[in-house]
Parts: C-alpha cells; structure tokens; sequence
DNA sequence: GTCTATAGTCTGATAGAC
DNA sequence: GTCTATCAGACTATAGAC
C-alpha cells in the first residue's frame, strides 16, 4: 500500500537526485548532497530506497523510455526530409527541457556506459538498426540524399545534446546569449542542405 | 636539478592519471587506481605531486595548449571553405588520436567546468570571438554560405568530439565497426553543403 | 626516492528511540 | 516514517624507516 506522502517523497527524492547525479556522476555525488537539496535525512532517503545504487537505476530506467520516444516517432510511411527534421526538432527540444537527463546520460556513456551497456546494445542498438534500414530505403529510393545513416543520426545525437552537456561552456563564451539562441535556424540549415536530394 | 628518471616517473603517473581521470572523472578516480596503472607506490605519486588536486592540473594545463591549436590555425588570410574544412579535420584526427583528453576535457565542462571556467572564460572565449569574426567577415563576403559563426564553431565541437566521448555508446551500437569509420566521409559532405554559398 | 604503516576524514549504510 | 547517533570501509595525505 503506497500512500500519497510516500509517492511525493520517492518523486522529491529523484528529483533531487537526478540534479545531483546529473551534475556531479554517480561516484562524485554524495548522500548528503542529495539529501539536502530533496530537504530530507540521509536515512530517510534510504529508507524509500534500498541504496544509492537503486537510486541511481530508478533514474535511468525513468530516463531510458523517454529518451528513445523521439526515434521511436520517427515514421517510415512519413515524408523523409520532414520526419528526419522532425526527430532533429524533438531531440532539440528534449536538450531545452530536460538537460539534467541529457547530462545523466552523458557521464554514464563518458564513463563507459556501466549502468547502461545492456540498454544500450539492446533496446536502444534494435531501434537505431531499425531506423536506419527506413533512412537507407528512402535514400536508395532517391527521396533522400545519399548519407550514412548511423552517422546521420549520431550527428543529431551530438549536435543536440551538445547544448545540454557542454551548457557551461557555450555560457561563458557566449556570455549574456541564450545557449539555444539561433541553434534551431542554423540546425534547420544545416540538415536541410544535407538531406535535399 | 631535475633527473631523467624524474622526467620519467612524472610522465609515467601523468599518463595513468588521464587514463584514469578520462574514465571516472575527478572524484570519481582514487590515487589507488592512477598508482597501479602507474606501476608505482601511492606515496611515491605523492612525491612527485603535492595532492590529487595538482595531478588534475597539470593536466588540464597541458591540455587547454593542445586543445586550441587546431583553432589557432585557423588563417583569416585562407580560403574560407577549405580552412573551416581543415579546421573540422584536424579537430576529428584529435578526436582519434587523444580520446582520452578529450573526455577528460568533457568530463569537466559536463559537471560545471569548476577547474576551466577561468581557462574558458579566457583564453577559449578570446580565440573564439577573434575566428567568429574571420568567419562572420568571409560571410559578409558572401565567399561563404551565410552561417551563424558561433553556432558553426559549436557543431564542429560536437560532432568531432562526439567520436571521441561517447565512442562507448557508439561501440556498442555498431558491433564490430570501428566508430570512426565512414565519420571523415559524412563529415565532408555535411560541412561542404552546409558552407558553399 | 621509495616503501610500509597509519592518521584523519568522508561516506554509505544501519541501529534504535520516538 | 523520520530522526540522531554511529559503525565500517574507503580515501587522501603524512610519518618515518631504509
């Protein structure tokens, strides 16, 4: 039986969690950073969760489904230039709103990928596989220009998620400028001349 | 006075400490694992280096001069398109050729740049504006396609540098390919049709 | 210069009162 | 359910023999 205050703790905690975890890796965060910012004791935060490490895995099992849902979108029966700008769109959007979940998933992958090796090479590799077969049909079809997909999509992977994982850098040499400011004109540039066929 | 084997031992634990720093970030790291990769005592890495603190910096002090060379070549009194793509180029081959410092610089920035935001602020964010300009002048030109110069320089970060940072995700999803195939060739054509005017 | 031994601190996790 | 107190292990750094 899960009361409403121990649905709101567990979300505090993540919550809390997930701005520590995202900010700091795993190893670099500490109980105590996590329990400050959730404003709860150390032990309470063990007594909704087993271990950091079970703490840790909510949080990429959360973030896993949310972070495939833009490829997943992706639609074979759509028209190509549009369905591929619209991935590159959502991906985008996802760095706007979620950048600690992109920072998560980036010092995990930095780090080798330990917590995530079997999500990658599974659900993830299937998708990507998958997708790529639809991008390399439209482009043997002549619908698209000739590109490698797997590159294709990396390309979008890195060039959106730069925003998020590389924030602190944009910021201090960009000063005062929004970090997203222009980036969606000149991402739409940049595709647009290189999917038209 | 400084001996020959000194020079060696520093660059012996220098080299384990990015080995080590790389792939588990700074905190993430202990003197244990940087003293066994090193083959040497832990007191003894602590001869050579006050503190862990002044191992990680003088690595990122060694690297800040390696990681803004390729931009520093880049010359206003050039071609336009090939000296971006030369710039791209160069930036990829670092990507292959020092991986590791490049997610150690990555491991930085993704947690808040606490050690480089001076180095950043500075020396980067100076470099960057001056070659900004070059570029934004050549598009004034119209010797190049109309770019956002900043947003230019940002891509190409990403997109050579991705090979390098999460070439863990990218293994796992390619199999057997090596990540950098192929990346040279779709890098080409993506900066070629983004740039010819 | 290099080692063993260890001091002192931090951190994840548990015990037990309320 | 939540807290204070605390344990056990890991970690950085130092002392001191050789």
């Amino acid at each position: 039986m899960t009361t409403r205050i121990q649905r709101r703790n567990r979300r505090k905690i993540l919550d809390a969690a997930l701005d520590v975890f995202s900010a700091q890796g795993f190893r670099g965060a500490t109980l105590d950073q996590i329990a400050a910012v959730a404003g709860l004791s150390k032990p309470n935060l063990l007594y909704y969760f087993d271990s950091k490490e079970t703490m840790h895995r909510a949080l990429l099992d959360n973030l896993l489904d949310v972070w495939l849902a833009p490829l997943h979108a992706l639609d074979p029966q759509g028209d190509p230039t549009a369905e591929i700008m619209g991935y590159m769109r959502r991906k985008l959007e996802m760095s706007r709103d979620y950048p600690r979940e992109s920072r998560l998933f980036a010092n995990e992958v930095l780090q080798g990928a330990p917590r995530l090796s079997d999500a990658i090479a599974g659900d993830l590799k299937a998708l990507v596989d998958d997708k790529a077969a639809v991008i390399r049909g439209w482009s043997a079809a002549g619908r698209l220009a000739p590109v490698d997909p797997y590159h294709l999509i990396f390309s979008i992977w890195a060039l959106t998620q730069h925003y998020a994982d590389f924030d602190a850098q944009i910021r201090l040499i960009r000063g005062e400028t929004d970090p997203l400011d222009g980036a969606d004109a000149f991402l739409e540039t940049l595709f647009t001349r290189l999917l038209t066929p």
